[in-house]
DNA sequence: TTCATTATCCATAAATCCATAGATAACACG
DNA sequence: CGTGTTATCTATGGATTTATGGATAATGAA
């Protein structure tokens, strides 16, 4: 029948994942994808994180933004921008995920960071629920103070990296740290992990990161309140603790 | 501490990303890796089913091999390309996921065919090999003969959709036919279903198509053999169904 | 060896993308 | 209303990407 119609939407298909497809095709832009992946962020806060010049940033939201990537709202003269949905931020984790796999190169990055920091040693989800519900864990976000208050692990205290060693004596030294960060390819909680030990702490890595931990329906806290744990708690009293 | 070297160290990371994010910036070349994710297939193969010069393609395919996506293996003076991991074919999914949500104009070309065979009426795959083993479904594989042979469900019969008017006759009447193709961006099945429902035959489309089906390591069948259901009869047997 | 088939490499011209500076626009606050 | 802040739009030149034809290379068959 109409075979000629059919090839002809069939390159119309493609042309559209590959308007998708444009967005990660500059590094700059997967770097602004993967923060925002992370929460929502003004545009000039978003250029200063990526040292992108304002305009510059803003072009490669717009390009996000018409594909339908992300989202905006506005707040006086504030424009904030935010992920469209959770298949997006699934989307950069598999990109992440084939580079991790497929590049060597990605794997030596890695690699130079967390040689002492293996993976085997990483907290699953499940159990850190338990350890913060239980109370003998410490969790720090050591990203950036924007991203912790755009959504954090509730029950986790903000301790960006830059300052974990001058803030050193605000934890327990006691109780076990668990660090975590944007996910598997950021270098933040290996790095405070490796920071931690040095002074004789015992730390260890949350496997993954902030948006898995989204996605896996976990609770959330937002803004700059630390003293959350109970949120966490009455999230587990309700919820079978087996499905994640 | 070396936050300079952090920098330095990151922007290399997302410029690796972008290294894979390149491969996705062109319809033909998500067109390839697409086909790729079917199943293995020469270069003049992929050339002639994309409707792509031979240099052309065989650039595309250098773009691809160069950040490891597909990798090859020759035969005579044959050179066969494939997906180089299910991680891959899960990214090009990914892919299609973010596009099919998120642009209207995706929806709209899938529409077009589907309108009438809705989503809901899709066959599961637990339940399509529970029926296959049951002996009460013709299950057809409505892609390219090439891809059928590249591995297809076992106990599919092929029937490309361009010859499934003229060879309705091979397909009992009685029973009821399930359809399948590439996946959820794929019109093939879909429009088998229109025609077969327009001769008055029962039919319906399998949920997404053969990656997917792969992934989930249900059993596949290579080369033109259509009398394998004995295998997924084998396969059933030794395995827990629930596990799909 | 010679020829045919298949694939890769190379040079090129057209198209597209990118970062940037400067102009314009939206908004808040006096 | 004017001023300052934040973001978008526009124009530009330099870099990159793409399709293509033709040369080269690898392999099999005669």
């Amino acid at each position: 029948m109409d075979n000629e119609k059919t090839y002809e939407e069939r390159a119309l298909l493609y042309e559209q994942l590959a308007r998708i497809g444009k967005v990660v095709v500059n590094p700059k832009r997967i770097e602004l994808l993967d923060l925002l992946c992370q929460g929502e962020r003004s545009v000039d806060d978003l250029a200063s994180a990526t040292g992108l010049k304002l305009s510059t940033a803003s072009a490669h939201l717009q390009v996000m933004r018409q594909c339908r990537l992300v989202e905006t709202r506005r707040d006086a003269n504030r424009v904030y921008y935010r992920s469209a949905g959770e298949e997006v931020c699934r989307f950069v984790a598999t990109l992440g995920d084939v580079a991790r796999i497929r590049l060597a190169e990605v794997k030596q990055i890695l690699a130079d960071i967390g040689s002492h920091t293996n993976d085997t040693e990483r907290v699953s989800r499940v159990d850190l629920l338990n350890r913060v519900r239980a109370g003998d864990v410490v969790v720090i976000d050591v990203r950036p103070v924007e991203e912790y208050e755009a959504g954090h692990i509730s029950g986790a205290i903000s301790l960006p990296l830059e300052y974990l060693e001058a803030r050193l004596d605000e934890l327990d030294p006691q109780m076990e740290i668990v660090a975590y960060c944007r996910g598997p390819l950021c270098l933040l909680a290996p790095q405070a992990v490796v920071t931690l030990r040095k002074h004789g702490r015992q730390a260890r890595c949350l496997e993954d990161g902030m948006p898995e931990w989204r996605q896996a329906r976990l609770p959330v806290t937002f803004g700059s309140n630390t003293a959350d744990v109970q949120m966490a708690e009455a999230f587990l009293s309700t919820n079978k603790k087996e499905e994640f």
